[in-house]
DNA sequence: CACCGGCCATGACAAATGTCAGGAGAGGAC
DNA sequence: GTCCTCTCCTGACATTTGTCATGGCCGGTG
């Protein structure tokens, strides 16, 4: 029997060294391919084409769900799963949509993650069931397309003539989507509605 | 020859139990104990008197820095470091001046995680290179007490009015303190100033 | 003591932001 | 074709901020 062939991509040195590790211990896995960016873990999966690829949410250069959307593209024969410190239920629906079979908070054992690495393998999928919860439970996002972009170029702070200039509209437009936008999700200023809309992951 | 015993301290299973995994390969290093969240690591170090305690910087109930500061009341002869994902000059200032002896980053290997927690057993202290260049560049806060703690009230996007209230200070104090305080860090308006500050560590 | 800096406040003005009403075009649903 | 929603705009208004000048009260330094 040949045995799983696992990309494992992840920022931080620690963990994807102390999970290679582990996982390589496992008889029917096998450590094929690290990476620790977005373009890196395209460029291992393109040359050494794993089973399954196990890529961290939170990367440098392009996050998981992006890697795993390209990857979809590329590689359809290659399951990809996500693994994350920080679970917002926007980004479960996003890793969803981009056909994403497993997705995993970094709470859970290795002995768990092999678990979950050979069910995703043999064509399940896995969710966690807390984040599972917390996705239903926050519901769909109310913003429109360009509500949510807008709140994105106002998240760090911007004044509104710096976001109507990044997104190409008018000052008062973009005021009216701000608006909107902070009172479908029930903030009293823009500021309070981009951090609830991150708490959600809907930006 | 004894060895090394080492308390773990990390919110995340999965890196906490790798971790524990490949430094308990090192024929001179024990994890004698883990914990998973700031108040239990405080307990299992009250049981297991470690040598070294390595102390994720990020955990709930207590952050690395505050049980550090408690260990190094009660437990003065051990040897406290903190490992972190998000390195902000700030933090590194805090942990310092609380007593720790060791700060990396997890981008570093188990293998140099091995050889600093010994260095640091043996008395001396580590402070990654990046970080501390970070720290030096980014210099102290010229922030005031009361900017800092203002600053702080605005983290969340309240309006002034519950700035003021939170604080117990006039609208017009809270004002002037804001502004100053994004004058000092260069920021157009105070949101970009908490982003800053933030960046920084110093709220 | 005189001086300076941090702390707290007031008042007033300018600028940014939030809110509302209203309208036009484009596209999907029925 | 009609209805609806999203998109984009304008203009006007109220409110919230940011800014500045000014002053009083401390505590520490020279």
């Amino acid at each position: 029997m040949s045995r799983v062939r696992v990309l494992l991509a992840d920022d931080e040195h620690l963990i994807r060294g102390a999970l290679a590790a582990l996982l390589g211990l496992e008889d029917d896995l096998e450590v094929v391919a690290e990476a620790a960016s977005g373009p890196e873990a395209l460029a291992m999966a393109r040359a050494h084409r794993p089973d399954v690829a196990v890529l961290d949410l939170e990367m440098p250069g392009a996050d998981g769900v992006t890697v795993a959307t390209k990857l979809r593209a590329e590689l359809p024969s290659c399951r990809t799963m996500i693994v994350t410190s920080h679970g917002r239920p926007g980004h479960l629906k996003r890793a969803l949509s981009a056909g994403v079979r497993g997705f995993v908070p970094k709470t859970v054992s290795a002995q768990r993650l092999a678990e979950i690495i050979r069910s995703v393998h043999a064509g399940n999928r896995y969710v966690d069931p807390e984040l599972a919860a917390d996705a239903i439970s926050a519901g769909d996002s109310p913003l429109t397309v360009r509500e949510a972009e807008v709140l994105g170029f106002a998240a760090d702070g911007a004044p509104v003539a710096e976001i109507a200039e990044r997104a190409a509209l008018s000052q008062g437009t973009v005021r009216n989507y701000l608006s909107s936008a902070a009172a479908k999700l029930g903030a009293e200023n823009r500021h309070t509605a981009v951090r609830l809309a991150r708490e959600r992951g809907w930006v």
